[in-house]
DNA sequence: TTTAAAAACGAACGATGTTCACAAATTGGC
DNA sequence: GCCAATTTGTGAACATCGTTCGTTTTTAAA
């Protein structure tokens, strides 16, 4: 069994009088900690997030960083989830940029992907972590993250909800999650792989294509 | 300047004489070693594949391993490569399995993606090392790999060779590796984060809603 | 048998995650 | 003010990695 992380930094404040030993680790040094972790994890990827690199940069010593967290693991979650729930806000604002009425539905799916993919470009380390990261903990997945994903997912589906070919809900709940999880197979295939000049590039057309054949596919079938 | 990993395991045959002194690690040495971090890779997944438990199970020591193979991450590369191997070869046996002319298109690339999903779900320590692998190599991936990967995207394109809406040989091999991106993102998600009774089911549903788009649209535009 | 050469062996090194006995910091009682 | 009690931050120490290299073992030649 192990003790579960606690110190005053995660209470909200003090209700009556004050303890009476050591006062403990405050909310600036858990925020000096995620800063120092963020930076860390951005710069370097998951190598570089270490109980003693966190520690020396955020001015903390190695066990307060395992009295802030518990473990190196659940540090790396509470930033992936920082950084799924950015991805989602990412999403939104890209969707939200368009005028509202004059664009058609594949348009509004290729500005979603080009979102995606731009976000992964420029969170390459902290992506590479989400995406890493899933299988560590065994029981699934953090409740939290789930919801993050559920949003996007949301998103998707509420672009495609206005076609008739999508009305039946349980067919767009299955046509959200394949398209998007074929945007994240084709992004990763292709900032990994591709020997094109501009795989950015090479990567969107391989979107459209696939996006473009199951709108257009949707449209016939009515 | 690192020396290459060089013993007499690796050499052919004795041309004239023997050596002078004490006799170098066996072929057999080699594949003891291989086979023993086989097995880990596969029980233990890449955290379990550490030199000193392939040095044990192998009947070596921990410095052979090392004569053997330079580094553990050299070891992994011949063991992705041989998982991709694997890989191709399952890819192209489904397909030979067919009867020669009665199935459309669609269906053989289903058969080929069914092939893909039953490869990850029943090797997957070994297809989790293949991808986690990828990125260490700094300079790109090895290059037997790269044609090993080539060899699975043409087999996909020779099935839908003989669509008309995909005569063009750039669009052919740009819609070969999309629909595979697609298949591997869909694989991918699904198996982590399917809350579905039947993750399998629910991946090949999906699969069948993209790839399904795809085809019919390609016909379409004839 | 002795010598020299070649190569496997494994103790040792550095770096990591994690723990825990100790020291430091604070409050309440006098 | 001072001391006891108590709470908690600290960092040396431990276990376990990948990796190296001085030592020992094994062999052929002298």
């Amino acid at each position: 069994m192990k003790t579960s992380p606690s110190s005053n930094a995660t209470k909200p404040a003090p209700p009556g009088k004050k303890p009476r030993g050591r006062p403990g680790l405050t909310e600036q040094d858990r925020e000096a900690a995620l800063q120092a972790a963020r930076a860390l994890l951005a710069a370097e990827g998951l190598e570089g997030l270490q109980a003693r690199a966190i520690a020396r940069k955020a001015g903390l010593s190695v066990g307060s960083i395992y009295k802030l967290f518990g473990d190196i693991d659940a540090l790396v979650r509470i930033l992936n989830l920082e950084t799924h729930t950015e991805f989602s806000a990412h999403h939104r604002a890209a969707l939200d940029a368009l005028a509202s009425g004059d664009t058609d539905v594949e348009a509004r799916l290729l500005v979603l992907a080009r979102a995606y993919l731009d976000f992964v470009l420029a969170n390459g380390a902290r992506w590479d972590a989400v995406l890493r990261g899933s299988r560590r903990v065994e029981g699934g997945r953090p409740a939290d993250y789930v919801r993050s994903e559920d949003g996007l997912f949301a998103i998707v589906e509420s672009v495609i909800a206005e076609m008739p070919g999508f009305s039946d809900p349980a067919l767009r709940a299955r046509a959200a999650r394949a398209m998007w999880a074929s945007v994240h197979g084709i992004v990763s295939l292709t900032l990994a792989n591709s020997r094109a000049a501009d795989p950015a590039a090479d990567a969107m057309a391989q979107i459209e294509l696939i996006l473009g054949a199951v709108i257009r596919d949707a449209g016939h079938a009515q």
